[in-house]
DNA sequence: TCTGGGGTCCTAGGACCC
DNA sequence: TCTGGGGTCCTAGGACCC
């Protein structure tokens, strides 16, 4: 008996859709010559990645650097001893978010539905679309998609399709680089125990090797097994998630705006920053400019965030967060800088090795209503004055115009009184 | 020349309230 | 005076993805 329970899974009978999974081969790579044609353009091993700090990783690599067994999350220094003559150049940021702009606005025009999953890939869900795309299977669909994408932006992207997004996903990897391939519907199961358990988008290392250690390698293995048993080794919520992907099963749909959850940035020391005052001094510095870069972004979104989260990495790897949600939403810079520095101090209590990086983060967002609500609360209590917004608004039209540097950031956040840009100051 | 930076989601435990 | 759950919010940490 293999049927779930009454606190199982079901197979619910869903209305056919329509899904595909657009994903840009080699996008960083892509980008990087479109930019640079005379340089990157004509480089044969090319090699995206790296970072300010000299101690970045691969983002992406051309076909030809990956037969040499780079891949993207390796150290740069790694990927440089087993393809010494390769080009490495940095991730064209800007251009890659305006290129992902351009692709999903082509996208929006040939699809009801389309949501970005990450810079580089993109979901359709084309149901409902059967007689604007009048005889033409999901297929040809996809080509001619494909061929759009390429004439407006000058992108090569591959397409996976099939009646859910998991479908999808998996039949991308077949696609790659520069295919089409759609699993019809009705094959999805057939389709899913083709694959290892590994191949499994949010099957990773640790979960992997809990799977194994219960024999369990391929999703064919998997199809046996009761419901219970599953629950029972991983819990009920990851179970049930095994239960249903391995049957092809998932019921998220394709959100054209999923809303963001959190901001954040964080930054990679060239040199670990010893634990005396000098070290200190210039972590405060740094401090300051992570929460003007996230103060920015979150105003130029029209958000508010809650909750503050400041983070460290020991030289050692070892990392961790402290974070601190207020009472109410803030947005300036100066109330997100003065929460960081408390939880920064805490969590330099907490060891007293050389810090590798600083990151700082805002979470529990939500929408800037525009007129403040009153608070009844005096104005002792308040997160954030009106004044402290109208600082950081004006600093973001300044370095707008003038450019990032032209507010260093001991200018509106630093004390007046102090000349030093903070050394050391709360 | 070991290990970036931007995210999302889940879990476990404690506080607190009803 | 003693005692029990359920729900929600918060914090810390970890897994995972591109």
């Amino acid at each position: 008996m293999n049927q779930p329970g009454d606190d199982a899974p079901r197979s619910t009978e869903t209305a056919r859709r329509r899904i595909l999974l657009v994903d840009c081969d080699m996008f960083f790579v892509q980008v990087a010559r479109l930019e640079d044609p005379e340089g990157a353009g004509r480089a044969p091993l090319l090699l995206v990645g790296g970072s300010a700090s000299g101690r970045g990783v691969v983002t992406s690599a051309d076909y030809s650097v990956r037969e040499f067994g780079v891949h993207s999350g390796m150290p740069v220094s790694q990927a440089l001893r087993l393809c010494p003559r390769a080009t490495v150049v940095p991730v064209p940021r800007q251009a890659c978010v305006t290129r992902s702009r351009a692709i999903r606005e082509c996208l929006e025009a040939m699809a009801p539905v389309v949501q970005a999953a990450s810079i580089d890939e993109f979901y359709l869900d084309l149901t409902g679309t059967e007689r604007l795309y009048a005889g033409q299977s999901l297929a040809q669909t996809a080509e001619r998609i494909q061929e759009r994408v390429r004439e407006a932006t000058g992108i090569t992207v591959s397409l996976g399709g099939g009646t859910v997004r998991l479908v999808a996903k998996l039949a991308v990897e077949r696609a790659k680089p520069g295919g089409v391939h759609i699993v019809p519907p009705g094959r999805e199961a057939a389709f899913l125990q083709e694959h290892e358990l590994a191949d499994l988008p949010g099957v990773g290392p640790a979960l992997l090797e809990q799977l194994e250690a219960r024999g369990l390698r391929t999703v064919k293995d998997l199809i046996p097994l009761q419901y219970e048993w599953l629950d029972r080794w991983f819990g009920p919520n990851r179970g049930r998630w095994l239960w249903e992907r391995a049957r092809g099963i998932d019921p998220s749909p394709v959100d054209p705006d999923p809303g963001r959850k959190s901001i954040s940035a964080e930054r990679t020391f060239p040199r670990d920053l010893p634990r005396d005052s000098d070290g200190d001094g210039e972590l405060d510095r740094r401090l300051r400019r992570l929460a003007l870069e996230v103060g920015e972004s979150l105003r130029a979104k029209g958000l508010l965030a809650r909750t503050v989260t400041v983070k460290l990495r020991d030289a050692d790897f070892t990392t961790r967060n402290a974070s601190s949600t207020l009472s109410q939403p803030i947005s300036s810079d100066r109330a997100i800088l003065r929460t960081a520095v408390k939880l920064l101090d805490d969590l330099r209590d907490r060891s007293g090795a050389p810090v590798r990086l600083l990151g700082l983060g805002v979470s529990s967002l939500a929408e800037n209503e525009g007129a403040r609500q009153l608070s009844l609360l005096d104005s002792e209590e308040l997160e954030e004055s009106d004044r402290d917004r109208t600082l950081s608004r004006t600093g973001d039209r300044i370095r707008k115009r003038f450019g990032r540097d032209a507010l260093l950031p001991g200018g509106l956040l630093g004390r007046p009184e102090d000349p030093n840009d903070g050394e050391d100051n709360p």
